[in-house]
DNA sequence: GTCTATACTTGGATAGAC
DNA sequence: GTCTATCCAAGTATAGAC
């Protein structure tokens, strides 16, 4: 799933160009020639690191689930329980969401999902099946510990969970005076008590 | 908020095409080339009615926004209870995001608020705002009268069911399997009864 | 690996005839 | 209101020198 080539230094930061850029303007909304501007690099450079755009959005969004699923395993390793694991994993986006001018990449890139090439696409589906399996394993545990309780299944407060999320940051970027994702979180667990 | 011109024939039919293009692939997703199949008109023709895209962006979210508002006072009129309303509610975003191909138009705007005419973006925020408005209400009513019960405030269960409906829709995009606005709904509701 | 230069295409927008 | 024709800028991508 995550083969990621070595990505020269370079490459690294025409990639964390592109993530920057997919963040606050999505894919759609930007350019070689933003990319090129960003790391000091004329376009043709570029174009030596990743062959075409799609290229490019495939290693941002392969890094950036490899990545979260580092910070994933992290969780896991140093928290307990599935409340404190959870509002962890919200912390999560709510550090990306905190400038208020970024959003989730696959967030992002689910909503431009049908203009996207199929190879992103992919990587994009990945990420969101990624973080389902590991809160629903979350939630799982939490439920048959008993430091979590509801009568739903673990898959669908899984989902909740995620589309919450995903949705604050999303709604939190029009509207400046909504809560962010971890105090919508919170409230979410806090009916899981 | 909404003197919204008349619009001929014509307009309404471009009208029509762009907030599907909007929901389908993005503001920055389509262009007057797109507008212009869609509608068999030529590019020229399109923009002697909107002159600019922004204008046509505008156009798009002001109808959409009215046409929510009208919907949000029916279901006010017909249903009597909170979890009825609140259930309608979620239908409206579950029938946008039936054929999995569409989102919201503003979830989709909002997610590129950053790339977009300070115009359009005011719209959106207008939608936002509005329906945070009618959630706040409908909730609080349903507080008071004890068809729905919560620790919590109305404006923040508001803001946590827009998040919730809106990412759902996102979500349900890349992940077929998820369940969409109606069932994300009825689970959040569940935990309101 | 990076550059200049250059195709080629698309996108937003306007002029002016009908 | 709609058309043809056109402008100019931007976008993706490639060729070939250094």
């Amino acid at each position: 799933m995550h083969p990621q080539k070595e990505l020269s230094p370079s490459a690294l930061r025409i990639v964390d160009a592109a993530q920057d850029l997919i963040q606050e303007v999505g894919y759609n909304g930007f350019s070689f020639e933003h990319i090129s501007q960003a790391v000091g690099m004329r376009k043709a450079s570029v174009h030596h690191h990743f062959g075409s755009k799609a290229d490019l959005g495939v290693a941002v969004v392969q890094r950036y689930s490899h990545q979260f699923e580092a910070s994933l395993q992290q969780i896991v390793v140093t928290l307990k329980t599935a409340p404190e694991r959870l509002q962890a994993y919200a912390d999560l986006f709510e550090k990306a969401a905190q400038n208020s001018k970024y959003i989730c990449v696959c967030g992002m890139l689910g909503a431009e999902t049908n203009s996207l090439d199929p190879a992103v696409n992919a990587e994009v589906q990945g990420f969101f099946q990624l973080n389902l399996a590991w809160l629903r394993e979350v939630i799982q545990e939490g439920l048959s510990s008993c430091s979590l309780r509801s009568p739903h299944q673990a898959s669908e407060l899984a989902v909740s969970y995620l589309s919450l999320l995903e949705g604050a940051m999303l709604v939190g970027r029009s509207v400046p005076t909504a809560m962010g994702p971890r105090r919508l979180g919170d409230l979410f667990l806090s009916g899981l008590a």
